[in-house]
DNA sequence: GCAGAAATGAAAATGATTTTCATTTCTGTG
DNA sequence: CACAGAAATGAAAATCATTTTCATTTCTGC
């Protein structure tokens, strides 16, 4: 653990949630940090394979990460403002578990959102 | 639906499940089309905007595309080797609608996606 | 202190995807 | 058919996240 990787950790603790790599840089030198891109990417990287980081895909291919400690949970988020509200999430855990179990997954993992008109918009 | 979208699908036909866009590419060449990967590019977006097409990515980012039968379904992916399998969503379905109503959201939509190994992998 | 190992980061390279733009093809109208 | 405007096409350039290279700095054990 050296470090670049406990930056990345601690600025992941201070986000709560998932970030990309690009964004996680520019938080650290906003606070002051001093670090490179490069060393964000390959701490993350290490973080990943040591599973203490989790990394998945949005749509358009950018790499998004999160501590694997924090709580998980959905979002619904507006599309038009943008603004979001964590939602209770059983029912959506329980459908993946059993869709996963049904095909015989491993280590299995998912991701959900929800997305429409929130009522101020 | 212009010429390109035609070939596109013709290939994607052929192929019978997932590609991406340069493999794609690289089969109509094979078999003596004459395309451009740009038009390639075009194709599948606008296939993907009309729903004809799925996209999703592979775990290195790279897009992937295959025709899509089916109106609106979820899947199950393959961390490892970046299969599919489509899965019952009913469950899922209801849960993103109970959450969106109990928050007013107007005009709801969701992603959904559920990744693990395979029993293959 | 000192050699070798590990870490760091700037700059260059990579590779998929998108954009630009000039050219070609299509389409409707007279 | 002719001909103008619209749509489609693709080569080349641009973009952008990510990776690689490589020279420099920091660390570690002796
Ligand atoms: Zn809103
Ligand atoms: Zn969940
Ligand atoms: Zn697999
Ligand atoms: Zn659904």
């Amino acid at each position: 653990m050296n470090k670049s990787e406990l930056k990345v950790i601690s600025v992941l603790e201070r986000v709560g949630g998932f970030a990309s790599a690009q964004q996680l840089h520019q938080l650290l030198l906003r606070s002051g940090e001093s670090i490179g891109l490069t060393s964000v990417y390959r701490a993350l990287q290490s973080l990943v394979d040591d599973k203490i980081v989790d990394q998945l895909r949005k749509d358009d291919g950018e790499a998004i990460y999160r501590l694997c400690g924090e709580a998980h949970h959905h979002h619904l988020v507006c599309k038009s403002c943008g603004s979001t509200v964590e939602i209770e999430g059983s029912a959506l855990e329980k459908w993946a578990k059993a869709m996963a179990e049904e095909h015989e997954y491993r280590e299995v993992g998912h991701l959900a959102e929800v997305f429409g008109i929130c009522p101020s918009c």
